[in-house]
DNA sequence: TGTTCATATGAATATATGTTCATATGTGCT
DNA sequence: AGCACATATGAACATATATTCATATGAACA
């Protein structure tokens, strides 16, 4: 028997849905992988942490590289840098961009493994 | 010096950047790996995952363990059924769900080891 | 065959997100 | 001080996506 009044199914183990729900993950630490893959959801953000791999490069670099307008680079940029994903460095007008370590491209060549 | 309409930079390493486009991962392998950490984004869907490990569960069982709507988990299922992240089996009128493998299990969990 | 249980699905809605455009900020140079 | 280079940023826009709502599908059962 079940009552809940989400759905009508009478047919739930119960005791295995309690069983599973005390073992999950907190929901924090889920909520933040998520958006660790969201970050890495998107093809320029990708682009982008590829390109900066053993190397930095200033944001026109990355603009012309990738064909993304400077603007673009600049917003996924930032978002790199809120993650924590990417550092910077200025010199004179320009800012290079480099990754704050390796562990994202270990990340993505996991991704790149699923299933190939 | 730089000639392109992109931006107006001038001091561009045109040499490195070739260097790198040309080193530069198959745009339709990097599309494939950003749509999987896609699925890999949404906390219900991660949610969903992680539920299945182990065992497999109905669409009901899994509306009521994760406070979800049955449409919403149904929609959800769609997309890790075209993912091929799970698989089902039928049994009189109900839906059972399970993971296909365990790979998506060991990326999840790679995630979660970042920076922690 | 009509009813209930179980799931799927299309349309509508709200929200999130990526890009563009215009502009601001800041540095170096003349 | 004025100008060009380099980047950042806010607003507007378009698109993508998650959820809800209503309904369709289908199986079991009386």
């Amino acid at each position: 028997m079940c009552s809940n009044d989400l759905c009508e199914i009478k047919s739930v183990r119960s005791e295995l849905i309690d069983e599973i729900s005390n073992k999950m993950k907190d929901n924090d630490t889920i909520q933040k992988t998520c958006n660790l893959f969201k970050i890495l959801s998107d093809n320029n953000r990708v682009r982008i942490i590829l390109s900066l791999q053993d190397r930095e490069l200033c944001v026109c670099e990355l603009s012309l590289l990738l064909d993304m307008s400077q603007s673009s680079v600049s917003h996924q940029l930032r978002h790199l840098r809120n993650s924590n994903i990417v550092k910077f460095r200025k010199e004179n007008k320009q800012i290079f961009y480099s990754l704050n370590n390796d562990e994202i491209i270990k990340l993505i060549e996991k991704g790149e493994e699923y299933e190939s």
